[in-house]
DNA sequence: TATGATTGTGGGAATTAGTGGGAATTAGTG
DNA sequence: CACTAATTCCCACTAATTCCCACAATCATA
């Protein structure tokens, strides 16, 4: 299970650095072989580990192509995907297509959430949390039952 | 299963290669025997193992000729249906009438979608994909039951 | 505070992939 | 049967990717 926030550049050849703290869990989940795509409803990308992502690629394949709506959601998300393999040096790339969609620049967040992390641009996760953390504390949250069973 | 996108380019003599990421794959599932429809959704293009189009065939055959609306698809799909195998260097040609429905150009995106890829237009498929995200974004996409199932 | 180890970053060099086009082979046509 | 056109095969060049090493920054320990 991934959790917390680190600070990590994107550097000239487009390639980020999995903190230190990861590596061992991620090659033992999957010999770091990951698969990367797009959110999609934030401006943000979603990293899994490769048996985590086939498990959604499953239930993706079994969605009707003759649906336009079930149909799109398979092109964006498994159009967008791509391997991403950790290599020697404990980098991973993020091609053209992921780095627009995040808007990455230099400075990127890797944001751990249980099994899959997120990949943030700075600034825009800044913005979602300063976002989030008002939403929730002005009551504009609307408590489901699966909210409300959440003690912290 | 195959999953991304790629870039490549449709050359003087209408070749598009097939990057080396997927050849193993495909000479395992097809020995290179592939074949290439139109979509009838989009303006796009649809590419199949040998195997896996089989199966296709033999829904569209199960239709009957006698309901117009079956007969038609039959007669589109499977009149486009054009036998493309890859070649020593890893290219496929694609021939006239498939480039024409396409309106393939020069740069050519093939997109993986799991068992099997479709060919669009580079500019096309970008078209595709912002109106996908901003149609999902924006809450257009009613969420049925296989939807909702769908935690990413 | 100094020292050593570890992690993250940058970039050079080797390898590989993708593209273009010439030459050989095959098929089609008169 | 010969000629032309199209297709396939093959090689070479260029660009991108991957591997690798070295430096810098950080953290922990003495």
């Amino acid at each position: 299970m991934f959790r917390g926030t680190s600070v990590i550049t994107l550097d000239s050849k487009n390639r980020i650095t999995v903190p230190t703290k990861y590596r061992d869990e991620l090659f033992a989940d999957c010999q770091g072989k990951m698969v990367c795509t797009v959110d999609i409803q934030h401006s943000c990308l979603l990293l899994y580990p490769l048996p985590e992502w086939e498990e959604i690629e499953l239930k993706l394949c079994s969605l009707s192509s003759m649906n336009p709506q079930e149909r799109l959601l398979q092109q964006v998300l498994l159009g967008n995907a791509s391997d991403c393999d950790i290599d020697k040096s404990g980098r991973l790339l993020i091609n053209g297509p992921l780095r627009q969609h995040a808007n990455l620049e230099k400075s990127v967040m890797l944001v751990g959430q249980l099994k899959k992390f997120e990949i943030w641009s700075e600034s825009a996760w800044q913005a979602q949390m300063q976002k989030g953390i008002s939403q929730i504390q002005s009551g504009e949250i609307e408590l489901t039952e699966r909210l409300l069973d959440l003690s912290l």
